[in-house]
DNA sequence: TATCATTTGTTCGTATGTATT
DNA sequence: AAATACATACGAACAAATGAT
């Protein structure tokens, strides 16, 4: 006897392969979740799984009272981090705010971001990635969201171990950039950054303040920047929606 | 009146906490449906809602027959790209295969791949990274799929340019490694990178071929190789699950 | 503005299928 | 073979958001 596919699985690659053959376009209205339910002859509830399939794929998105639409991708923003904070573009730049703004305001969209500084214990891998003791040391965080035209595109937690920028104007909560900014003058220069990325569902606080759709990844981008003695000074962690973002490097193969 | 959230959230988020705190720890069965629908004092079906809350966040593994679970991490996997096809370190560690093998096997880890060649007419994306006409070019393909210890870890799909590499070993479906291997002996160098990295849900096919369980993103990871005039060799295109791997790179701050 | 029809969201109950132990 | 536990599927009702009247 053949594993027989259930009838929701059935009704999910139906729907699917209209969506891959353009028949149902991005944007586009499905019909009514009662229309589904006559047309493929089973109850409601089955065909609520079908569309929950194709939800947690990506490919839909429904509203209460609306209906259920073909979900739709924008031009995602490609971030270069091979120069995201390179000094010497940052200086020809003459860049008073960061080279993240820099890049959007380029694109002809309009940045901004609000902030927050606090001094707290740092996550355990943020204390790794410092050479911190979990359990004593303490970091300031300055915790940023990104808007790209009003929307947030993005989260960006900076950590700074609190003995190194003690007394610097880090502590105010203004929007200052951190590579040409306030950590240069105070003597500390990033000369090089090690960066890991990670990917995985969203949190709920994550998904709320980033106002992301069902079933959106985000990658988790963990950038800490080294002095020219090999010492940490900060540890910066961008949350970046899978859904608007393309992260980009430039690699030479020597 | 204040917006009620539903019973099957406030479940879920029960569990979650249950689970962040740790009394419910990662592999550890949970209570069944039957002793959730009591405990809670609620239907089965809002049970089912509340854990398929929980796995579509990547929290929670079930198992017809079985139960459900807390899901366990395994130590992903790290990819430093910024080394991955450099020439100097593939030279100095002779290897004979892939560097991706090498780090792996010096993890104390076995790999081994699947390798499938053949002539197709390129993808859109490839096409126009490989700046060839997509639809009359045609392209070699090498399409691999990645294991460590029997587990599928990635897949890894190669383009090169039909015209580029006719008549070499490349069309041979051997476990043929890229830089230190045939693309170099045919007289075609890569002296520089360019990646570009995306964060979506799996299809269903990268499911089933990387045994993804429920709501694992993948990282799609697309390195367009050029030699010394600019001229792009090679499009590869890596898919990395989310709950395996690190993408890791190295970056001066120059 | 207020009401009503439409449409998805939430929740109940019940039964049967299928994989595991 | 039987019991257990998750998966699929039916039917029904009301809640909440939306859009049109």
């Amino acid at each position: 006897m053949a594993k027989q596919t259930p009838r929701y699985h059935a009704i999910a690659d139906d729907l699917r392969n209209q969506i891959d053959r353009g028949a149902l376009a991005p944007g586009q209205k499905l019909p009514t979740e009662e229309e589904l339910t006559t047309h493929y002859e089973v109850s409601r509830n089955t065909v609520r799984l079908a569309l929950g399939r194709l939800t947690e794929e990506g490919l839909l998105v429904s509203a209460q009272g609306r209906g259920s639409f073909v979900r739709e991708r924008f031009e995602p923003a490609v971030w270069n981090w091979s120069v995201l904070e390179s000094r010497s573009r940052h200086e020809a730049n003459h860049d008073a705010g960061d080279q993240w703004a820099s890049q959007i305001a380029g694109n002809g969209q309009t940045p901004h971001q609000e902030v927050k500084v606090s001094i707290r214990r740092p996550p355990a891998d943020v204390a790794r990635q410092l050479n911190l003791d979990a359990a004593a040391a303490l970091t300031v965080v300055r915790e940023r969201v990104r808007y790209v035209d009003r929307e947030p595109y993005a989260l960006a937690d900076s950590y700074f171990p609190e003995a190194l920028v003690r007394d610097t104007p880090l502590m105010l909560p203004e929007d200052v950039s951190a590579p040409g900014g306030v950590l240069a003058s105070a003597g500390l220069v990033q000369v090089r950054f090690s960066d890991e990325i990670t990917v995985r569902m969203p949190t709920r606080d994550e998904i709320e303040r980033l106002v992301l759709p069902a079933s959106t990844p985000v990658a988790v981008h963990m950038r800490t920047g080294y002095d020219k003695d090999g010492q940490p000074l900060r540890v910066m962690i961008t949350t970046l929606p899978g859904d608007r973002h393309v992260i980009r490097y430039d690699v030479s193969a020597d």
